[in-house]
DNA sequence: TGTACATCAGTGAACGCGCGTTCACTGATGTAC
DNA sequence: TGTACATCAGTGAACGCGCGTTCACTGATGTAC
C-alpha cells in the first residue's frame, strides 16, 4: 500500500483544492471581494503558501474564469452533439442547459456574476467568449433555417436575440432558491415556450422591410 | 444677497452631495467596493461626518437603490406615456430607452450591476420591481394584440422574453467602450430588428400546441 | 543499496494600509424669552 | 433688538481587524553518484 503520493502530485491537488475553494468563496461577493488569506484559510495552508501556486489573486481569477469557459464551452459541445437527427431541438437543448447549469453551479454563478460586475479584463473575455458563440450559433441557424434571403446583420441579430433570452434562462435558474420547488419545471417550459416564439417570428420573418412590425 | 444656507438646506446638499459620489464610486467595483472613507473623501467631510446622513453603508445602498429605481420607472413612464396614439411602438419605445439609459447612465449602472451581484436583499429588491413590469407589460401586450384566446401563461412568457431582451439592450449600450463610435446606432438597429421578430412570433403564435416549433 | 546534496511546498513573523465604528469635542446656527 | 441656551453638522484621535506581500526559514522529497 503506497498512499503517498509525490511532491507533484501533491502540488497539483492543493493547486487544485485552491481552485475549487476560491470558486465556493466566489459565490458570495464574486470575485472582486475575494481574498488570498479566506482561500488560503479554507485550503488549510498558510497565506503565504498561496504563491507557489498562483503569482497574485488576478492570476486565480484568471484560472477561474478558463475553468467556467470549459463548463460552458462542454454545454455548448453537447448542445450540438446532441441535437444531431433529433426532432425536438428546442425542448431538447433546454434540457441540456438546465442540467448542465445545475450540474457545474458555481461555475456558471461565476461566469454570470463577472460578466455583468467582473474586473474589466475579465468582462472582455466574457463578451469575447460569448461573441463568439454567437457566430457559432448564426452559422448553425443559417443551416437550420430558410436563411438563404436573410441579410447576415439579420441573421446575427437573431442569434443575438436567443442568446439573450438563454443568459436569461441561466440567470432565473441560477436565482432559484431552494424553497422554490417548482420553480426549474416553470423556468424550463418558458424558455421552450420564449424559443418556439422565436422560431415562430424567425419562421414568418420579412427582412428588408423594417416596417411590417405589429 | 443672501447666499447662506440653513442648517437644514447644508445637510440636505450634503446629503445628496454623498449619493452622487457613491453612485460615481460605485460605477468600479460595485456597491459591495463602496467604502464609506471614499465617499467621505470625495464628498469633502472627514469620515465620521457620514453617520450625520446615513445609519450605515447598507442605508446608502437602500437610498442608491430607491434613486436609481426612480431613474428606471421614470422611464417606463415615458414608455407609456409617449406611446399613446403612436403607430410605431417599438421604434419609439427603443429611441426613449436609448435617451433614457444615456441621460441616467450610473443609475442603470447601478441596477444592471446589483442585480447580479448585490447583496441577496437588493437583488431580490430588483427582483420584485423587474416582476412588477412584466405585469404591467404583460397588460398593455394584452391590449396592443390580439391575445383573447391566449393563456395568460403564454402572455406573461412573451412579457418576460420582452424584458430579457430589452434588459439585454440596456447592458449592451452600457457596455459600449468610447471608442466604438457607431455602436449605439448599432445596438439600437438591432433592439428594434429584436422586438420585431418577437412581434412577428406573437402575431402567428398558435397556443396550445407545444409542439409546432420549427 | 547508501550517502550527500539540491529542490521546493509550506511556515511564521513582520510590514504598512484602508477599513468601519466609537467617542468626546467644537463652533456656527437656531430658538426661547 | 439683545441675551442665554439648545441643537447639531462636522472634527480629529483612536481602536481593532483583515488585507496583500516580503522575507528568511524548515524539513520532507527527489536526485546524482
Amino acid at each position: 500500500m503506497q498512499p503517498e503520493l509525490s511532491r507533484h502530485e501533491r502540488k497539483e491537488r492543493t493547486r487544485q483544492a485552491i481552485l475549487a475553494a476560491a470558486l465556493e468563496l466566489s459565490t458570495e461577493g464574486g470575485l472582486a471581494a475575494l481574498s488570498l488569506r479566506s482561500v488560503a484559510k479554507k485550503v488549510g495552508i498558510v497565506p503565504t503558501a498561496f504563491y507557489r501556486h498562483f503569482s497574485s489573486v488576478e492570476q486565480l481569477g484568471l484560472a477561474l474564469l478558463e475553468a467556467s469557459f470549459g463548463a460552458m464551452r462542454e454545454m455548448l459541445r453537447e448542445v450540438r452533439r446532441e441535437n444531431r437527427d433529433i426532432p425536438d431541438v428546442i425542448a431538447n437543448s433546454v434540457r441540456i442547459l438546465v442540467k448542465n447549469v445545475n450540474e457545474r453551479r458555481a461555475h456558471f454563478l461565476f461566469i454570470a456574476r463577472e460578466r455583468i460586475a467582473g474586473p474589466p479584463l475579465v468582462r472582455e473575455a466574457v463578451r469575447r467568449e460569448m461573441q463568439l458563440f454567437e457566430l457559432e450559433l448564426a452559422i448553425d441557424l443559417a443551416r437550420l433555417l430558410d436563411t438563404q434571403s436573410w441579410p447576415s446583420e439579420d441573421l446575427r441579430g437573431l442569434a443575438h436575440l436567443i442568446v439573450t433570452a438563454m443568459v436569461g434562462v441561466v440567470q432565473d435558474i441560477l436565482t432559484i432558491r431552494p424553497d422554490q420547488l417548482g420553480a426549474e419545471a416553470e423556468i424550463s417550459r418558458q424558455a421552450e415556450r420564449q424559443l418556439r416564439l422565436v422560431a415562430v417570428g424567425a419562421a414568418h420573418w420579412r427582412p428588408r422591410d423594417p416596417r411590417r412590425a405589429e
